[in-house]
RNA sequence: GGCCCCAUCGUCUAGUGGACUAGGACACCACCCUCUCAAGGUGGCGGCACGGGUUCGAAUCCCGUUGGGGCUGCCA
């Protein structure tokens, strides 16, 4: 008797994949991954002149890089809700046929119009008994009855609205397409949809969409609204505001296990002190019970603590393979042929510790690939303010000249120096660094200039002491 | 305005009437470690919105106030 729990998310094409969508999708994908149930993906591509392919496959791709996706079988999908609109025209027509639903021929201004007048908001009801048939410019409309509607939520609770606070919506437009409403329902019967995940800003259609599901003879089903994101002024998160490109952070470098983990913590916690946990465990702790009830801040300060925390727990060799194209790409600061893949290799163990996102690898690890550093001009000059500064640095490059080009023998001879001037490591190898770097600031110094070689290194301190002089 | 939802550190949360001196994480501060910067370690700062109940006992239950949010389209 039980039936196989059918979930879905059903995001509409109108632009970059929203961060809060894909919390709403991993909410669904988890729930039937939990259930042994079924996630359906259904892109509600219907008539809007915002739609565009291209964001579909947008859509289609962030999903597959947060693992959701054909893959598993779980998954049922693309189903194009534009491939249905006879089924949601004949679900109208049985709803007139009914007699739960009726055409008014009042435009817009004609309602404002009346509402002003009679100083009542919204539609008043004014062609529920005019007997008007379908027609040219026509809306069809439901007839709201009388009493209240309860919507059984599965993280709210039981909320109830009384009918006459809802007015007679529209289903079907003026030219005959179905709005939201109605495609939405007629979609989510037909593909046999028995858990309804989404977004709280949906609470208000939920007894809309429960009269049609019982206008059209069908068990509702199992609602459950979810808080919003919201941004740093406590509003819903928002495409034009606020950077909520799931893409985008894809190309920042952050990790899609980070994200996934991220976002889960928002509005829910695993059990235990630990928020950074596998995602199976995740998968096994999730409940929508006790998702929280209010709205929660996407804060990306903590959205990236968490990837620096995930590239730190990477084995090397897949945080080698993870940067390999912020590394190749015609982005990287140098040229082509002058990366080597295996001196990267040699100090990724070095730059994986200071990275947040792994589009900051580039800069830390330049100066081993391009011909000469690019030279950060505070840096140099407080570097080379001292008066000590241009002295030993000859003094080290002396060192240079003869040493062992290795890490262990070349701090040998920065410390020699330091003794001999009684400076500390710390600040003795602020001018070297700068002149091999051309920062103040990165990874440690010993083992990237044995990699650079004798030449390059001496060549670069030759020129840091004569642009000083 | 109307309808609905919500309220624990700055932020995300744990907490489901006694184990709460309210726990963890991010951020911030200090110290330790240290070749810079990180990482790591230790410690610190900081919260139950307010007012009434109920109860032997309330962050937890009830009511009110205040504050925030969502919706209010022939968008989805």
């Amino acid at each position: 008797m039980a039936q196989t729990p059918r979930y879905r998310f059903a995001p509409s094409p109108t632009g970059y994949f929203h961060v809060g969508g894909a919390r709403t999708a991993l909410y669904n994908w988890i729930l039937a991954l939990q259930n042994n149930g079924v996630f359906v993906l259904r892109i509600e591509d219907t008539d809007d002149s915002r739609n565009n392919p291209q964001w579909t496959k947008g859509i289609l791709e962030a999903l597959a890089w947060l693992g959701i996706d054909s893959s598993d079988s779980h998954f049922e999908g693309p189903i194009f809700q534009s491939a249905n609109a006879a089924l949601h025209v004949a679900a109208a027509e049985k709803l007139f046929a009914q007699g739960v639903a009726y055409y008014c021929d009042l435009s817009t201004e004609d309602i404002q119009k009346r509402a002003k007048d009679s100083g009542k908001q919204g539609y008043d009801g004014h062609s529920r008994d005019r007997g008007l048939g379908p027609g040219k410019g026509r809306v069809l409309r439901f007839r709201v009855p009388p009493g209240s509607t309860i919507v059984q939520d599965e993280v709210r609770g039981s909320v109830e609205f009384d009918n006459s606070t809802i007015e007679d919506f529209v289903l079907l437009r003026g030219n005959g397409s179905p709005v939201f409403l109605l495609a939405n329902v007629v979609d989510d019967i037909t593909q046999g949809i028995t858990h309804v995940v989404r977004a709280e800003e949906h609470l208000p259609n939920a007894p809309k969409q429960q009269m049609i599901w019982q206008a059209l003879g069908h068990q509702p089903p199992s609602w459950a609204h979810v808080p919003v994101l919201v941004n740093e002024q406590r509003k819903k998160l928002s495409k034009r505001r606020d950077k909520v490109a799931v893409e985008q952070y894809r190309e920042e470098g952050i990790l899609a296990a980070a994200m996934k983990n991220y976002l889960m913590t928002l509005g829910w916690a695993p059990t235990g002190d630990t928020e950074i946990v596998p995602f199976e465990k995740i998968t096994a702790d999730f409940k929508l019970g006790s998702v929280n009830h209010s709205p929660a801040f996407f804060d990306i300060v903590k959205l990236q603590s968490f990837n620096a925390d995930y590239i730190r727990a990477m084995p090397v060799g897949e945080f080698i393979r993870a940067c390999e194209p912020w590394l190749t790409r015609e982005k990287a600061p140098w040229q082509a042929h002058d990366y080597d893949a295996k001196v990267f290799a040699e100090i990724a163990p070095l730059v994986q510790t200071r990275v947040q996102l792994l589009q900051d690898v580039p800069s830390m690890v330049d100066f081993l690939f391009c011909d000469l550093p690019i030279i950060d001009a505070d840096a140099f000059t407080k570097a080379f303010a001292p008066e000590w500064a241009s002295l030993t640095l000859i003094e080290i490059r002396e060192g240079f000249t003869t040493c062992e080009f290795t890490p262990d023998a070349l701090k040998a001879v920065v410390e020699a120096v330091g003794e001999k001037h009684s400076l500390k490591l710390g600040k003795l190898q602020a001018p070297l660094r700068v002149a091999v770097t051309g920062r103040s600031v990165g990874p440690p110094l010993f083992e990237p200039i044995a990699l650079l070689g004798r030449d390059a290194t001496l060549r670069r301190i030759d020129i840091a002491l004569a642009k000083k002089v």
